[in-house]
DNA sequence: GTCTATATGCGGATAGAC
DNA sequence: GTCTATCCGCATATAGAC
């Protein structure tokens, strides 16, 4: 087959920023189009629709997440507090990067009343985020509380990205990650 | 003047679920009509625009927290545990008695990339929530660090809501108002 | 103050040529 | 695979009668 003006992965790229930042149902698909120089009707070549974008652009997120952690979790030679250490600064990096903060934490809030298909992606996003957490914190802690612990953790820092946006300060996010390092 | 058949406050109660579960962008004047029982052009009436209404609902719900936490924190006859306990009770009654949960912090995440005429509502809304926490655990804690305790107890919060939204359970946004508690 | 009717634009999506 | 042209519905908002 003929190379492709553009590839599915490279819509997938170049629309997660939009979307990031500018949520959901706001960005249109003329603005998709234009970040991607291509024409509105292009996109449905590649997928069903605008709801099947957004579910394969979470996706790519969720993904590159989940291989992130699993290699993270699978040192054995480096202590637990230096996991943590590596993935906050990987979740810096994810989300201080562009001014929409988290794709995933937005698109809950904007979209959690609707029978949308991305949903299971989103859940999956935060179970294995959550999940990774406890893993780390059981060195130190019972089973029941590095759970719990986990999951402070997670809204701490997904709060953190709302204030942050909000007074354009990422001290909120940076300090919750501080904190997430330091239960270890 | 004659009575009108629903007055301005009545609207923004009304309007203030629907906003709160479905966002601002997604809520449309006509939803708000059918639920306020008026034609879609009456809200032009008491309102400039939807940006205009949205404003004057946010507004509402800031200052009854404004006025609500005021209140609290001048009892001078109960323990600083005792205030919190309250606080929290009244942030369980606020944000889990509909499915939207937190209106202040979805709004947020939905529109702080426009500018809209009501972010500084929602910037004093989370100011004042903030300021009064830092009150309270400065009975306890030195100054900075009773302010990085109330940022952190707000971001766990409104992060518990968002996972409580995600997987529909409560236990985010509970165990989240007993962390708060405990921390004194 | 509340109504009917409607202007006006933008949204997602499709048809069909090339 | 990519294009042009266009459909159709819904959004906010306004005009003007009652």
């Amino acid at each position: 087959m003929a190379k492709a003006k553009i590839t599915k992965e490279e819509i997938i790229k170049k629309t997660l920023k939009a979307f990031s930042t500018q949520g959901y149902h706001y960005t249109s698909m003329a603005d998709l189009a234009k970040i991607c120089d291509i024409r509105n009707a292009n996109f449905y070549y590649y997928f069903k629709n605008k709801e099947d974008l957004m579910r394969e652009v979470l996706q790519y997120v969720q993904q590159s997440m989940e291989k992130k952690l699993d290699i993270l979790l699978q040192q054995n030679d480096i202590l637990p507090k230096e996991k943590l250490i590596q993935i906050s600064a990987y979740i810096e990096k994810l989300y201080l990067q562009n001014p929409g903060g988290c794709i995933m934490g937005n698109t809950v809030l904007e979209t959690s009343f609707l029978d949308l298909s991305f949903k299971d992606v989103l859940m999956d996003f935060f179970k294995k985020w959550i999940h990774s957490l406890t893993t780390i914190y059981t060195e130190k802690f019972p089973a029941q509380q590095a759970q719990e612990l986990a999951e402070a953790t997670v809204q701490d820092i997904e709060g953190g990205i709302m204030l942050m946006r909000l007074y354009r300060d990422d001290k909120y996010l940076k300090n919750a990650l501080k904190r997430a390092v330091n239960q270890l």
